[in-house]
DNA sequence: AGGCATGTTACAGG
DNA sequence: ACCTGTAACATGCC
């Protein structure tokens, strides 16, 4: 599911319907995430308030009452569904839609909040985690830790971009995906930055001039935007809470279109595959130079 | 049947 | 110690 726009759309889904409210229980059905779920650790939060939730990169950061914090990874397939009281559609899919009961198996945590209100975590890959932090360790995690900028944030510009690529030796479309340097982007947004920038994904970045890192630069944080602006991008299965889909993949200009012509109306090429560091790579051999 | 999928990390080798 | 590339994780779909 997620990218950096995917999980802010998340985080503010979540957080109008959650904020405040307090865990009264929470259900594990299995807890072979990513990393092994402790059943005890988890109960940390049970009578705590959700005071907050916080996105860093593709994170989620829940901000509990007693310094304590849940991250959260959504890995590949990591999804959150919210119940009420009141979603009896939710319900009747959950037992008669044929979809939805499959998609149920997937279940993994549910967390019950007062007012009868459910989250449920689903992830049918099991590359997300959920780990439950005191302030301490919240401090020195591992995954926080080593994070680039965000590329959304003033951090992320010309002359930081300039000077990380200096001396370096891999792609321009590897560094753009790397956590370290800029936090967020994953494959389906490298691929789109660079068709904007105008950019072909396999050039070194020792080739790269300034003119084109203000380019991507410029088109990162506008795609991103974007991207927020349009409830993400649904491919495969990603939907926010409630099921409602983001409609941001209809803007793809490369994701996914091998063999179809190039966006660019005079430009009369097609989209080419490859694979860079083995991810599927998209671009227009005539406009990405 | 086999390849591929929105991600991250531990590790090996230079 | 730093940089880079690879394999591995689990499941479903085409």
């Amino acid at each position: 599911m997620p990218e950096l726009p995917e999980v802010e759309v998340v985080k503010r889904s979540l957080t109008n319907k959650i904020q405040n409210l307090i865990i009264k229980r929470v259900e594990i059905y299995d807890n072979r995430l990513r990393y092994t779920l402790d059943r005890k650790k988890i109960r940390e939060i049970i009578g705590l308030k959700l005071k907050k939730i916080k996105r860093r990169s593709k994170f989620l950061l829940f901000y509990f009452s007693k310094n304590i914090t849940m991250l959260v990874h959504l890995g590949m397939t990591g999804k959150f569904f919210f119940v009420d009281q009141k979603n009896i559609k939710f319900k009747t899919s959950f037992y008669y839609d044929k979809k939805e009961m499959k998609n149920n198996i997937h279940n993994r945590v549910i967390f019950f909040f007062n007012k009868n209100n459910k989250l449920i975590y689903n992830d049918i890959r099991k590359f997300g985690f959920i780990k439950i932090l005191d302030k301490k360790n919240l401090e020195n995690n591992l995954h926080l830790k080593n994070l680039g900028p965000e590329p959304l944030g003033n951090k992320f510009n010309l002359m930081y971009f300039a000077k990380f690529i200096k001396e370096r030796n891999r792609t321009i479309k590897d560094i753009l995906m790397d956590q370290a340097f800029v936090s967020g982007i994953g494959n389906i947004y490298a691929n789109e930055i660079l068709f904007l920038s105008k950019i072909k994904p396999s050039r070194y970045v020792k080739s790269i001039q300034l003119f084109e890192i203000k380019k991507i630069v410029k088109f990162t944080k506008k795609i991103l935007r974007e991207a927020i602006k349009f409830g993400g991008s649904s491919i495969r299965d990603f939907s926010s809470i409630n099921g409602k889909k983001g409609s941001f993949q209809q803007h793809f200009n490369v994701y996914g279109k091998k063999d179809d012509y190039c966006s660019n109306r005079r430009c009369k090429n097609v989209i080419i595959k490859l694979f860079i560091s083995k991810r599927a790579t998209f671009y227009c051999p005539k406009c990405q130079k």
